[in-house]
DNA sequence: CATTAATGTAATGAAAACTTTACTTTGTGT
DNA sequence: ACACAAAGTAAAGTTTTCATTACATTAATG
């Protein structure tokens, strides 16, 4: 709907289910709320780096192979 | 001085003197004020993803090659 | 079909990021 | 020493992330 949320992009509910894992799972490994798994995936707001880092962890991948940052062109 | 500023660290300030960009040069091309680019150099504040991005971007390298993400030993 | 797990929606509030402005200090060069 | 650029300090205000709670909808399974 805004233009800021289409920058950023997120395979976190692909890799998610990869490893068979839920939400809330994903949410108590990463020490945050089911709900800001549940934005992130859906609405898919901007989260701050260290989230990012720690989701990329439990995923056990690269911060870059969780989130693909696109620069719009003005 | 708190716990959180230490499990994260960035090269900014190195990145950007080895470029011979000011805080204000780095600052206008990732479009973010001035104050900001200080304060994660300084108070080592963490950054959005977003944010990281566009320093890495504008470094022109890598966003773990800017960032260091340590987790804490709870 | 009934039950439970998983996902989604929504609202409120706290905390943190980031902006803006203004001023001070430190560096650098002439 | 002077001037100017760069970096630092500080404070107030806006915006966004994230937590918390509660409830609704959609799988999945017996």
């Amino acid at each position: 709907m805004n233009e800021k949320s289409q920058q950023l992009t997120n395979r976190i509910a692909v890799l998610r289910a990869e490893r068979k894992m839920t939400q809330k799972d994903l949410a108590e490994k990463a020490g945050v709320s089911r709900q800001t798994i549940l934005s992130l995936e859906n609405k898919k707001y901007s989260p701050s780096l260290v989230l990012a880092f720690k989701i990329a962890k439990v995923l056990d991948v690269a911060i870059t192979q969780v989130f693909q940052y696109k620069e719009e062109s003005k």
